[in-house]
DNA sequence: GTTACTAATTAGCTTAGCTAACTATCACTA
DNA sequence: TAGTGATAGTTAGCTAAGCTAATTAGTAAC
């Protein structure tokens, strides 16, 4: 199937979307400060936290992008700290299950409500124009993200 | 100076953008893979070359949100691997000017278009008012980064 | 039931982060 | 102009985070 090429106008496009997620999510992670948890581990606890129910290692560690033996002892320092729980998986003895605490939940709430609340702030003085056009781009930056990966995983399935 | 109240409506959006964000990047940190560099040495990279002319090592550590120390063997690293080169500065001689090579920018040059790549293939498919609604909100997002983080060094100050 | 595969951990290494301490230089001032 | 304090960078030495290889335990297929 031929697929769409992307044309100059799309490079510079992408160019100029990349920077601006690089350049936003930089300054919000000043806010990441007050968590008291190291970069690996809050993303660790996010994925955790937000993927709903009990998350396998393996899981964990692919989402992150990581290896299983670093999976393992980021979970063991944010189990160690309360953060998280292990359990054995009833249908598969191998596997084990993590998931979220109270307290874990809450610290990352926490920590996620700054970023949301620093990033809201000017968002507060833009015309209803420029709230629209980043709300549409928020969805469509998510479904690019989704539907790439996707094809991704189809494409090494081949 | 009664500064605008975030509403609940900025937070939602606010939300939304920062999850873009983090999943639009966490996809395509998959293709730096083929760069042969760590993900700390290739962004401090990035900051040399994109940032134009040489960068003292305190100012790549501040951008990095890193300490001097670990700024310090990064560029070691990048220097042995003959990506970037120091160089006395003429006006001060307690400060080392960061350069990237030519071989340097090659290859984070390449990494970029790949990530680029990724990104514009996608974009190709959208109709015209999503590629207005993306690029609108690439200005917005570098705008909000930019002014964001020039507030927060003003407040620092006082 | 033996064989192959899979999930997680352990062991042991390199890199990345930090603080504390040190060197060299600058800037100021008495 | 010698002295004092501040600043830029490095070094030393620690913990945490990344990896591969090897181990343990369990599943699945034959």
């Amino acid at each position: 199937m031929p697929r769409a090429r992307a044309r100059p106008h799309d490079q510079a496009l992408a160019d100029r979307l990349h920077s601006a997620a690089i350049h936003l999510l930089r300054w919000l992670r000043r806010e990441d400060a007050g968590t008291g948890l190291s970069a690996p581990r809050l993303s660790a606890l996010s994925v955790i936290v937000f993927g709903g129910g009990p998350v396998t290692l393996g899981q964990l560690a692919a989402a992150e992008q990581v290896r299983a033996p670093t999976m393992t002892r980021l979970v063991n320092g944010l189990e160690a700290d309360g953060l998280v729980t292990r359990e054995p998986d009833a249908a598969d003895a191998r596997v084990t299950l993590i998931r979220a605490t109270a307290k874990g939940r809450a610290l990352l709430e926490a920590g996620r409500a700054r970023r949301v609340a620093a990033l809201a702030r000017p968002l507060a003085a833009l015309d209803p124009q420029d709230r629209a056009a980043l709300a549409r781009a928020a969805v469509l930056i998510e479904e690019l993200a989704t539907q790439a990966r996707a094809a991704a995983a189809r494409g090494s399935a081949e």
